[in-house]
DNA sequence: GGCCGGGGCATTTTT
DNA sequence: TGCCCCGGCC
């Protein structure tokens, strides 16, 4: 029984074992942080707590899946059920409802996903005739989110001096009255969304002492992961919650906090001291993921951060090979070098395709990967175009099964009032949604009399309208007689959905009936999991609630399937692979030039620089381009001054063009784009290049160094008279994966530097290495 | 109501 | 470059 203790090392060990108070576990990149709070929860379980008053707090559903199997794994597996484990939100949605009546909203309130919030604020800026060029919805969306974050409530919001100034300053001073009408909106729709559930949570305990007095008794010992990522909300609620036992258990790593740009605040962790004045704090710095060498290069890096915990952390695994860093002429040739090197290691150490990871710092950029891989026949996955839960088709499903539940949720009724077509366009839309606004009732209520609100409604239009609510009232009399996938079916066909997908005989139309299905399955295996439970009846809105905080990646289809990964770096947060290739390291990509005037925005990113380093098991392999195609143009960049920050010994310049030396230095120097000081290694050279351009475009220096690319014929390279080469000769017609026919003119160095001065049809004339270029003679 | 084309635009996104 | 949104048109 007390065998799990022994798979601990010893400040994992203690860290389990410590039940005195707030514990604080810092635990670096890999060092086996969710063994501890797994670990940490079975020990709990050993020692007398009961299941139900563990409330353990993830970010994900994954990460609270997963560890739920895991301790499922090492206790009984009927007692993972009783653990209060879940996301934030999915753990205070359930609160919530249960205590509904205390907040006055409806106990099967529904939730709004950032798309419906989105389209709502949208509307309300319409309506209030503001233009939406400058009152952009994903803005005004984020002012709102960050001000939920911070608990500022809306009419917080219009009497706070600040935050009224900085709108003014931007051109948006009317957010105050967008924030307001949403509140209102929302309210009277009867939903929420992400951020307002914890809002709501926090005034709730705030508000009720009873009620938060319940909770504090009931939980006993409260656990976060990922306390890093915590906005103040959360904090909050945490901080409430465990007032009374002052039993909290938080894991973080405060190198890896990412997510900023969200509301998370670093400080939560930094600053657990002063919240909770007697913790502890423990420290897991060992990393069993990576080697030696990564693992240092990912310290030397970090270092360049200010404030953060002290730690040390160290790989007892082999020494590894070094951080490999390459260069490229354009993205085309980045990909490309990329594709090389997989099919390289693959043949040479017997890799497989899942032990590749390709990470970039924005989704834009895997575009021209994805070409290249299917040019050269990798399979290959994308991670987060869009989640399951995202797709329209699902969300048509779930939006009518949405108004089941809560027929007073707007922005569900105005996505099928019309869907499938049936006659009930934006003109008579607008006409029901402004009556209903007009009289603040909501927008079913108009729908379900409509000749009593509005009277500019024609007679066909008019029984349009009651067909569909009688369809929808037909739908709501029977949601309790049948189940969760019963009540689906019956939606899907009778709405007429099912006409309209499967009268789309297309591709996309066949993955869109396959989706559908896909959901079917799940209120399927819903419904049956209810039962084994024990549950009599599975209501429609039990459903919802899971699925509408689902928004999970990929559920299983080809997780398991042998290809490569691409995504961006803060999707790889957590995960892990054998080798990890970081491309785009470029000034203005990784760090993204809108982090560039802001310390702290780049200090950030060097966190996600640090995440994706360490992401590595094996082999770490960055690269980046002299010119990269964005936003329409080709534009060069230079190296991120991020590799800089590397320390030297650790890195590898593969790149084998003649002057290393004067890469080298390019690559420190590059750092001197910052006005900032503090961004500024102890001058080596180049102050001349100093604050004035950010864009080091068609610079001399840099043009000089672009004449020893490979790509760009090189006039001084040393001429080695060669007219065959690895069974190709001068006037050999060849084809080349991107740049396509052409003849072989030349060859030049030796070995694995070999090189070959190709004329292209339809391309001009290049220089390519030979060991990369993969020519085919025809 | 759906389709087409021009204009504007382009971080990261656990819930 | 390509996507998304809107407006115009059938």
């Amino acid at each position: 029984m007390e065998k799990y203790l022994e798979q601990l090392n010893d400040s994992q060990r203690k860290a389990v074992l410590y039940n005195e108070g707030p514990s604080l576990v810092v635990a670096g990149a890999g060092s086996g942080k969710t063994r501890v709070l797994t670990y940490k929860i079975a020990h709990l379980l050993q020692n007398g707590y009961q299941p139900h008053s563990i409330l353990a707090l993830t970010f994900t559903n994954k990460a609270a899946r997963e560890m739920k199997e895991r301790i499922a794994s090492i206790t009984d597996e009927y007692v993972t059920r009783y653990l209060w484990m879940g996301t934030f939100h999915s753990i205070f949605y359930k609160i919530l409802r249960r205590e509904a009546a205390h907040i006055g909203f409806p106990a099967d309130f529904t939730i709004y996903d950032a798309a419906d919030s989105k389209n709502l604020i949208k509307t309300i800026i319409k309506e209030l005739q503001l233009d939406d060029k400058i009152y952009r919805p994903g803005l005004i969306q984020s002012r709102i989110s960050n001000a939920k974050n911070s608990l500022i409530t809306c009419q917080a919001y219009q009497q706070n001096g600040k935050l009224l100034e900085h709108d003014t300053l931007k051109g948006i001073s009317q957010t105050y009255r967008i924030y307001n009408i949403y509140q209102n909106r929302c309210f009277k729709a009867g939903v929420m969304d992400f951020d307002e559930l914890l809002m709501e949570t926090n005034i709730l305990f705030r508000d009720h002492a009873d009620v938060l007095q319940k909770y504090q008794q009931q939980f006993k010992y409260v656990l976060v992961d990922e306390y890093q990522d915590t906005n103040f909300a959360q904090h909050l609620i945490v901080r409430r919650l465990c007032e009374k036992h002052h039993k909290i258990f938080v894991v973080g790593d405060d190198a890896q906090s990412i997510y900023s740009f969200r509301g998370a605040n670093i400080d939560n962790m930094l600053r657990f001291e002063e919240t909770y004045p007697d913790f502890r704090i423990f420290r897991l710095e060992r990393n069993y993921r990576s080697t030696q060498n990564i693992v240092e290069a990912a310290n030397s890096l970090i270092k360049k951060n200010e404030g953060q915990i002290p730690k040390n952390v160290y790989s007892e695994k082999e020494k590894g090979s070094k951080v490999a860093v390459i260069s490229s002429y354009s993205d085309i040739e980045e990909a490309y070098i990329v594709a090389a090197r997989i099919l390289e290691m693959k043949r040479l150490k017997g890799y497989e395709n899942a032990d590749f990871a390709v990470l970039y710092r924005t989704n834009a950029q895997s575009r021209i990967l994805e070409d290249t891989f299917r040019k050269r026949s990798i399979p290959y996955r994308v991670y987060g175009s869009q989640s399951f839960y995202q797709r329209k088709e699902i969300k048509d499903v779930l939006a009518y099964l949405r108004v089941i539940v809560n027929p007073r949720d707007e922005e569900s009724l105005r996505r099928i009032i019309n869907y499938p077509a049936r006659g009930i366009g934006g003109t008579t839309l607008e006409k029901l949604q402004s009556a209903a606004n007009e009289l603040n009732i909501s927008l079913w209520d108009v729908v379900c009399a409509p000749s009593k609100y509005v009277n500019t409604l024609n007679k066909g239009t008019l029984g349009k309208i009651g067909a569909f609510c009688e369809l929808i009232s037909g739908f709501i009399s029977e949601k309790d007689d049948v189940n969760v996938f019963e009540i689906t079916e019956y939606v899907i066909k009778k709405s007429g959905m099912r006409d309209v997908l499967f009268d789309d005989n297309s591709i996309e139309g066949m993955s869109r009936i396959e989706n559908v299905q896909e959901l079917m399955k799940a209120t399927k295996e819903f419904v049956s999991l209810r039962q084994q439970e024990g549950s009599e009846d599975v209501m429609l809105s039990d459903f919802l609630m899971e699925v509408s905080l689902m928004t999970d990646q990929e559920t299983d289809n080809d997780a398991n399937a042998d290809k490569v990964t691409m995504m961006t770096v803060h999707s790889a947060k957590g995960l892990e692979f054998q080798n990890v290739f970081i491309v785009g390291m470029e000034n203005m990509l990784f760090p993204s030039a809108l982090s560039m005037d802001s310390p702290r925005a780049i200090e950030e990113e060097r966190r996600l620089f640090y995440v994706a380093i360490t992401r590595a098991k094996e082999n770490c392999i960055i690269t980046y381009s002299k010119n990269r195609f964005r936003n329409g143009q080709t534009t060069s960049s230079s190296p991120s001054f991020f590799i800089a920050d590397i320390g030297e010994q650790y890195l590898d310049f593969e790149e084998d063009i003649e002057l290393p030396s004067v890469r080298r230095q390019e690559v420190a120097s590059s750092r001197s784009y910052f006005s900032d000081s503090s961004f500024s290694r102890p001058a080596t050279n180049l102050s001349h290049f100093g604050n004035s351009n950010p864009t080091p475009s068609r610079t001399p220096r840099y043009s000089k160094i672009s004449d020893n690319e490979r790509v760009i014929p090189s006039s001084d390279a040393p001429a080695e008279k060669v007219t065959s080469f690895a069974g190709f000769t001068v006037g050999d017609k060849v084809v080349h994966a991107s740049f396509g026919e052409g003849v072989i003119e030349s060859f030049e160095g030796k070995g694995s530097d070999a090189r070959t001065i190709v004329a292209f049809k339809n391309s001009g004339t290049k220089t390519l290495l030979m060991k990369y270029a993969k020519l085919l003679k025809i």
